[in-house]
DNA sequence: CCTACCGATCGGTAGG
DNA sequence: CCTACCGATCGGTAGG
């Protein structure tokens, strides 16, 4: 019931669902949902929190592995776009419709959510400390625009294309990691790590 | 009038905007707005039409300037990081609620969409054919992904921040042409070519 | 541009 | 899980 809410949500905004539109894809009517659920506002707070503690999941994952900026860039990257794939249908909801949360929960939600972007932060900051990404390196700017970028393939990714959304992943890494890169004529070649 | 919509549909949806809440803002009751418009979807109609016409403007401004592809993409990010800056309160409005446009509207403006997004691919292909962008450059992905990511800026760019909206897009050229620049110098992961 | 109002639909409840 | 229904609100119209 939450995922088919989620796909009428991404597919017709939140205001654009109605309890009976969901009842009826559930083949039931709209007022005996409220046997199950407290409020509609109740679902898509549920969509929300579930995508963003998958965020901040993968987050504590890859800062903890042990890896270096490099490899946890990518493992953020690559990770964040496998969650974007397995749950297509639900993402945008999470990624757009988040913002007609009432103010309490929408302000819980945007803070979860500077958390997970403070740790694409921290590993592009720890990435220019030593030398794995350029000096001049906004992460901010980098940060936000990278997630909206891999937020955005809920837009538009399709499982039944060619590429998985983990190789689109790879392949977003592949662009950004060399725009990111150091500056080649620069001295610290050595430091740099595959 | 239509920019105020704008304002009303990119903060609270086009499905949570009702036409007393537009009115409120204008000074006047709901239904007095019936007076300078047929329906709530025209103004959304002209908020689009207007959106995507901009983008065409400058994609035929740049395709005929007789630039190379890599100032060709440069002043296309830049113009649509522009774009984007001035048109900061209606900007979402377009990107995001175009899609509550009905059937045949809708249809319209994606095949609009299309094209701008073609012009792009053109500039990344005319790009890897003379050596400026490397030789396995996916153009679809590379202009979905640059556009999704320059629309984004209208969830974030603050006109009162330190940079400029082309300011912006110059850093975003930057990154995104070292990272789809041809493959010779010593990028990080640069082990694979077609 | 307002008052008064329309039928439709909204989220949600009562009672079974 | 359904029927019956609630008050509120929706986009829009008539008439001035």
């Amino acid at each position: 019931m939450v995922r088919a809410a989620a796909r009428l949500f991404a597919e017709r905004g939140y205001h654009g669902t109605s309890m009976r539109d969901l009842g009826d894809t559930l083949g039931l009517v709209g007022s005996s949902l409220y046997a199950h659920i407290g409020s509609k506002n109740e679902l898509l707070e549920e969509i929300v929190s579930n995508g963003v503690q998958l965020c901040l999941d993968l987050a504590e994952r890859v800062l903890s592995s042990g890896e270096g900026p490099l490899e946890k860039l990518r493992a953020l990257i690559v990770g964040h776009a496998g969650l974007v794939g397995v749950n297509i249908e639900s993402w945008a909801a999470f990624a757009i419709e988040y913002r007609f949360l009432p103010d309490e929960q929408r302000e819980r939600v945007v803070q979860l959510r500077d958390r997970y972007q403070a740790a694409y932060r921290t590993v592009l900051k720890d990435g220019v400390a030593d030398g794995t990404f350029r000096e001049d390196l906004d992460d901010h700017l980098v940060a936000t625009t990278l997630l909206s970028l891999l937020n955005a393939m809920s837009g538009w990714y399709r499982p039944d294309g060619e590429l998985s959304a983990e190789e689109l992943g790879e392949r977003i890494f592949d662009v950004i990691s060399r725009g990111i890169g150091p500056d080649e004529r620069g001295a610290i070649s050595s430091e740099t790590v595959t």
